[in-house]
RNA sequence: UGGUGCGGUCCAAACGAUCGUCGGGUUAAUUUUUAUUAAUCCGGAGGAAAGUCCGAACACCGCAGGGCAGGGUGCUCCAUAACCUGGAGUCACGGCAACGUGAAGGAAAGUGCAACAGAGAGCAGACCGCCCGGCACUCAACUCAGAAUUUAUUCGUCUGGUUGAUUGGAAUGACAACUUGUGAGUUGAGUGCCGGGUAAGGGUGAAACGGUGCGGUAAGAGCGCACCAGUUUCCCGGGUGACCGGGGAAGCUAUGUAAACCCCACCCGGUGCAAGACCAAAUAGGGGAGUGCUUGAGGGCGGCCCGUCCAAGCUCCCGGGUAGGUCGCAAGAGAUGACGGGUAACCGUCAUACAUAAGAUGAAUGAUCGUUGUCCGGUCCGGGGUAACCCGAAUCGGAAACAGAAUUCGGCUUACUGGCCGCACCGACCG
RNA sequence: GUCCCCAUCGUCUAGCCUGGCCCAGGACACCGGCCUUUCACGCCGGCGACAGGGGUUCGAAUCCCCUUGGGGACG
């Protein structure tokens, strides 16, 4: 039920690198859109719930949102996966083709994982996604 | 030197580089304000932040006062804002000991329960046993003819066998003697039944109505006595007190369970920051005012018209309130240090720092790389030792826990890594 | 975050308040046997649980405390 986010908005200015507020999904009614309208792709410790930002308005950057229920661990471990998120997306973002709203989620198997592991899995996932 | 008990304290790997995150200060830009962005500086998880088990602060609701119901606490004194907390003690239990554990008031206020086993389980009980009496049977030993009184009468004189004498036709009858016991009696022992006494012994149970000894008795019993234990009560001494020590008296016994109901004493109104206060969009709906007219939507009064009322619609205003936001929300029953009081928990005084120094809200302290240190294991080298082993160094591999502030404090409980310090106890060896 | 509730065989449950007859009863499932040519049905038998740890009591699934694991309510 409980689930956290972060969000992103760039503009790509001054550091290209950062994630501010206004970039990240903090609403509830934003991600049970997501989770209604949007299209999904998953491997086996994630799931990405995305939807092209063109066709809402016209603002040049992604927008991040994760979601870590309470089965996947206690709260030291959510917060180290949500943490682990947020690095990737920062730090790979450009590489993505269009700005998306994507709503990261974490899989029970991905409580296990170390972080270069998580990295690889995610990069995987945003391959399948620049397709 | 081995084993053990108790307490205190520190860290929660460190440093650097790069890229990031939250809050605050300053400056600049944009901006009516709010705010946004950038630069820079400062600050940013724990001892348990956890479980949410107690207690409070705080907020709202309720409330004259008292009681009932319900819940909580339960040895004493002290500490505290308060406590199911802490400190110092008392008592009981466990441990050789240091020490540990204890919801530890009341069972002679009442009610309930105590399975199974056992004779009997709560003002108990007689199964075996022990003792007394009666009846029956068995065995053994002894006795079987005299006894009573009016001295001469009365009553009694068993069974079988042998012999004798007597009567008679005939003795097996009667009489006498001897003998015998299958009869009778007495005594003793045993067995069974009946009636009674007894709680010392046996056995059952978690628990059996004080323990030991002597006396006592038919056998026994606090029935009596001595000592011990326990109960109630009185006195003396010590202690604030729980309680401890000593002495006397009574009665002769009273089981356990109150984390069973209950009684007694003390405490407790409810809800919880998602409390609560404020600002407040869209949509729907509510209230008020106006309009509803010349081309009169609709309806009521009316047969119709006029008139009048209701009213859709339209315009304006008001209040509640959802999303969302702001506050509550960080300077306090506080922290550190010194001094003083107290055995201690803790308290008092003074000083200092907090740029108001975590303050998030789909929720901030992270990622990557490098260097160093700690611990464990393997290999190898050096030193010490008879040896087990110990110390130092190198190298390879591994490990570094439990866990993330959510209104704030005081506790409790649970999870868990490494180190240091102090005190105490038991054992072995050496001197 | 705050506040509540629950836990018994593989599954669904009874027993708990009022402790003992309970090494815990029932149904379905599972295993074995009988029946049948065989399977199913039926019959007989078996296996199988008190979430964990302490405490109270002579005695605990039941009473008390702690922990663990589930579930729920509150915007």
């Amino acid at each position: 039920m409980r689930e956290e986010k972060i969000s992103i908005d760039d503009r790509l200015t001054a550091s290209q690198f950062g994630i501010k507020k206004s970039h990240r999904i903090l609403k509830r009614p934003e991600f049970v859109f997501l989770s209604k309208y949007g299209n999904k792709i998953q491997d086996s410790n994630f799931i990405i719930l995305y939807v092209p930002r063109e066709s809402i308005e016209g603002s040049e950057h992604s927008r991040l949102g994760i979601t870590v229920s309470k089965r996947v661990g206690n709260a030291v471990l959510r917060n180290r996966l949500k943490r682990l998120i947020r690095e990737y997306f920062r730090l790979n973002k450009k590489g993505l083709t269009g700005y998306w709203n994507l709503n990261i989620i974490a899989k029970k198997t991905a409580a296990a994982l170390s972080s270069q592991e998580v990295f690889t899995s995610l990069g995987m996932l945003f391959g399948k996604l620049r397709r």
